[in-house]
RNA sequence: GUGUCCAUAGUUCAGUUGGUUAGAACGCCAGGUUGUGGCCCUGGAGGUCGUGGGUUCAAGUCCCACUGGACACCCCA
């Protein structure tokens, strides 16, 4: 080593994907778009960056997120900008921008992404995290909030991950809300002296935050507060009846939780969240709702919409933690040995043919001894080691190992790929 | 943004009240007779002890700062 060696590190909060594990995002991922097949949603992709003003729009001035966890920068013609912290609002641009609502009444997409929030890393959270959702736009029954939620749960169950809980609420409207706010606060102005100093500076900002608090005699001060389950308008009160009644008809265990608020500004009725309790204190495996007065808060027409988003990084934890095997089939079917320099010829043009012919297969380059390749094969659990040095070439022939079993035979060159491939089907079979 | 703990080979860790050339396991490489993996045996490579200051005759070991990590708060996926 000479010289100053300057090293470079990931950001803050990010993480490499490496090799030896890209293979369980790739499995999940497949899970993941394999569901959203089957519920007929197809993919968006947006653009990882948007107008600033989007996101604050959209998501909610006040928000923790546009408040101080934004990725935003100002580009060359002075534009701001900012890294997605979350989908919906760069969804419903897109929706307005190429009129998807005019296509068809009802629109369907599901996306999978990563997005960006500034904030201070521990377990299940990222500053870049991955994630993957569903938005139905167009409609205003609570069917759609059952689907969407059943949506989201498929996905664990598709992937086999047990103890999850699902959680209900409705936080209102415009036209119920307002009213219940006014009752909390008088209700928590009472006993503002007693809240702790972040619920004191909750009450005016958010006051629906104090009921979700940790800490304990915030608990205890809320125990019997009023909740906006029980001061919901006809039209929430009809709405969340009809999602529970949509979810016992798709045989959905629910709680209905009272105290679930969801940080984004544009939610409205519904509010649901999935819990798993193999998480660190981040919790939260997924969580959305419906957001009525998004789109035409982005300059749409008025559009109801419902929608949820999924933590990757999260689902993976679980999994890991529950012990989900997910095995890893990226491995050579082949390896080609080469004893000698004329071995080393013929490989590299047989390996060729072998992977034209579909079969997965990988030699040796680095000019290592037999014996190393042999490991080398070993190592990266090649099924079969073709061996094929000088004196076999001039028999137009190579040796066959098994290395599973050890047994070796003489295999002819001229239909080397359709042995092989009767190989790899059989051996495919009777894994 | 706040708090607590942490930072030694590729990886997981040990390193005695500060005291000579910093260790182990696993991994990696090479051998164990001719051209054949796994198990076993032998040998080898690999660390300016996160970075920068300071205290001391002497610092991986003590102090400070910075950077990074883990976890929790806030909040969220």
């Amino acid at each position: 080593m000479h010289g100053a060696v300057l090293k470079f590190k990931s950001i803050k909060g990010t993480r490499d994907i490496l090799p030896d594990e890209s293979h369980r995002w790739q499995y999940v991922e497949q899970a993941i778009r394999s569901v959203m097949h089957r519920f007929n949603y197809k993919e968006i992709r947006t653009p990882v960056f948007e107008e600033t003003s989007l996101f604050a729009r959209g998501i909610g001035e006040l928000t923790d997120i546009v408040g101080k966890e934004m990725y935003t920068f100002i580009d060359r013609s002075e534009t701001s900008l900012t890294l997605k912290p979350e989908m919906t609002a760069s969804v419903m641009r897109a929706y307005i921008q190429n009129n998807l609502g005019e296509q068809q009444p009802l629109v369907k997409v599901y996306y999978l992404s990563p997005m960006f929030r500034q904030e201070r890393p521990q377990a299940g959270r990222l500053r870049q995290f991955h994630q993957y959702g569903a938005e139905a736009t167009g409609g205003t029954s609570a069917r759609i909030d059952a689907e969407i939620i059943a949506l989201a749960m498929e996905v664990y169950e598709a992937l086999g991950i047990k103890n999850i809980e699902l959680r209900i609420n409705s936080v209102g409207c415009p036209e119920c809300r307002p009213h219940y706010k006014e009752i909390l606060k008088e209700y928590l102005g009472k006993v503002y002296d007693k809240l702790s100093p972040e619920s004191q500076r909750r009450l005016e900002q958010n006051p629906l935050r104090i009921l979700d608090s940790k800490d304990e005699k915030d608990r205890e001060l809320t125990r019997d507060a009023p909740l906006m389950l029980d001061h919901l308008c006809k039209e929430c009160a009809a709405h969340f009846n009809e999602l529970q009644d949509s979810l016992r008809l798709l045989h959905r265990t629910f709680t209905v939780d009272g105290r679930i608020v969801r940080g984004l500004d544009y939610y409205t009725k519904t509010a649901f969240e999935i819990i798993s309790s193999d998480l660190g204190s981040q919790d939260a495996l997924a969580g959305g709702g419906r957001y009525d007065k998004l789109v035409e808060e982005l300059g749409g027409k008025p559009t109801p919409s419902v929608g949820f988003a999924a933590g990757i990084e999260r689902l993976l934890m679980v999994m890991e933690h529950q012990q989900i095997a997910i095995d890893n089939d990226i491995h050579p079917d082949v390896f080609i040995a080469a004893p000698d320099d004329e071995g080393r010829r013929w490989a590299l043009a047989a390996a060729m043919t072998l992977r034209h012919a579909g079969i997965p297969c990988e030699i040796d380059l680095l000019d290592r001894s037999l014996k190393a390749q042999m490991r080398e094969a070993d190592r990266q659990h090649a099924r079969f080691v073709l061996v094929a040095g000088a004196s076999e070439l001039q028999q137009n022939a190579a040796q066959l190992k098994d290395m599973r079993t050890g047994e070796q035979r003489t295999l002819t060159l001229s239909n080397l790929p359709v042995e092989l491939k009767e190989l790899q089907r059989d051996s495919g079979k009777t894994q």
